[in-house]
DNA sequence: TTCCTGACGATTG
DNA sequence: ACAATCGCCAGGA
């Protein structure tokens, strides 16, 4: 194989990787893989609220009330059942964003099944702030599918629910 | 405090 | 059908 051909496709490979944000740019231009977005935790999860109050991230920071009552929802979703952003904004206030925003930030996975959480057409969503998109690749979504597939959870080629009676509710 | 950024969702062209 | 846009609101700098 012809030496241009691979530089091509190593460009083309870092040109996704870095829209999906396994890597990232220095100033100078050199590539390095990206910190991960939410590192987990192997401690329990609290319920006590003096554990809680004084539990840090591994990223050292305190939870806000929000992503304890977001989180404390996801603890209701059962095995072989799924919830969309929308509708744990429902359940615990805010907005589907912010419930995102919430999961994008859960330590706890996947104690704390934030992989139980599609978006609300039915789509898979995301995963460890990894959007889906059918034209790049996503390998934490992907895990997060697999996870789901073990609990019986499956979806199309295209990344939709199969079967809509699998949504909480 | 202000400003900006998202694992969203609904509307519009 | 699809992309662009807008409203949303919690967090972080």
């Amino acid at each position: 194989m012809p030496a241009e051909r691979v530089d091509l496709n190593k460009f083309r490979f870092n040109a996704l990787a870095e829209k999906s944000k396994d890597i990232s740019r220095t100033k100078d231009g050199s590539i390095e893989p990206s910190p991960p977005r939410a590192p987990t935790t192997s401690a329990p999860f609290p319920v006590d609220p003096v554990v809680r109050a004084r539990y840090r991230s591994p990223c050292g920071k305190r939870p806000t009330a929000h992503q304890w009552k977001v989180w404390d929802f996801l603890m209701t979703v059962p095995r072989g059942k799924v919830t969309t952003y929308k509708g744990v904004a429902q359940a615990v206030g805010g907005s589907a964003r912010s419930a995102g925003t919430a999961l994008r930030s859960n330590p706890f996975s996947p104690q704390v099944p934030c992989h139980r959480v599609i978006a609300s057409d039915l789509f898979i969503g995301g995963f460890y702030g990894e959007w889906a998109k059918s034209d790049s690749p996503r390998p934490k979504v992907d895990k997060k599918r697999a996870l789901l597939a073990e609990e019986g959870v499956l979806f199309d080629s295209k990344g939709y629910l199969c079967k809509r009676n699998q949504l909480l509710g």
